[in-house]
DNA sequence: TACTTTTGTATCGCAAACGATATAAATAAC
DNA sequence: GTTATTTATATCGTTTGCGATACAAAAGTA
């Protein structure tokens, strides 16, 4: 069994594992809302900028549009957002927040808060946390900018 | 506009992007094999400990029986590992792997290297690299312990 | 022995992710 | 101005994740 293959050794695995683990730590708290943790990315990015292209919040979240679009869709069927075509362009799909989506933020929150303090433990304090945001950011930078070569 | 909620103050969203992120660099070395990214995670628990029941796998991926029974499903009609009863408890599913298997160790030797190197930047070195598998460690056993809180 | 509870796995349904492909609108080329 | 190319979004199919539930084997209990 070589070394490189154990679990252990897994940058990946962790970051999975990880991942997984603080989505579920989410699940509780948004699902009573009728919220998935998806959604609630989406949401954080349209309380920043309302009325955004399709385009743009999938950028944001670093994810393709055909993910984006079908979870966009079940959110507006939830009267969460609306989908609007753009004025200028129109290929373009403006979403837009409803009350209700606005009002979420209120509704939600304690989540930051209480998702926060389930993840300090002895390594991982408020101190220690923006050690932990810069690898991670390195870490997506890299592999984002190696998956796309053709920007110089 | 809430601090708590923007993107860039969120933990969760970074190992959510990460682990995305690193799985999507694994995926051309392993769908050359047919492999996908927790099929590997799979072969690797197998590589360590041949013939092991449903639940230990899942235990020690961290995922539900749910999740790893239909991709061991998946896995055996790729023929690369057997599901069958156990002797002693008849509801036990042993998972042994085959000859193909336990090759794809050798075909996938330089897999573990190459997504290394992919990961590596400024603050996430071999000497770095410690610190943020102990910080991920603490937030995974933190999450873990805290979603069962009966185990004393 | 008969009844209850626990345990190991599977089935079902829904929501992501994402590669591949389609379609319409906008832009560029001719 | 027509054709070709790019761009914004959507559709389709496959594989995960996971909550809820089902079911049979095992263990515990009366």
């Amino acid at each position: 069994m070589k070394e490189q293959f154990k679990l252990e050794n897994q940058l990946c695995f962790r970051l999975y594992t990880a991942s997984r683990l603080l989505t579920q730590a989410y699940h509780p708290l948004l699902s009573e809302h009728g919220l998935t943790y998806p959604q609630y990315l989406v949401l954080m990015v349209l309380w920043e900028n309302d009325a955004q292209p399709v385009n743009d919040i999938a950028k944001r979240l670093m994810l393709e549009t055909n993910t984006v679009t079908p979870l966009l869709k079940r959110m507006e069927s939830q009267g969460i957002l609306m989908r609007g075509k753009g004025s200028q362009d129109a290929r373009q799909v403006i979403v837009t927040l409803t009350d209700k989506g606005r009002n979420l933020q209120n509704l939600l929150a304690d989540v930051p808060m209480k998702v926060g303090s389930a993840v300090i433990c002895k390594s991982v304090t408020p101190e220690t946390v923006p050690v932990l945001f810069g690898m991670l950011d390195d870490i997506i930078e890299k592999l984002d900018s190696s998956a796309k070569p053709d920007e110089a």
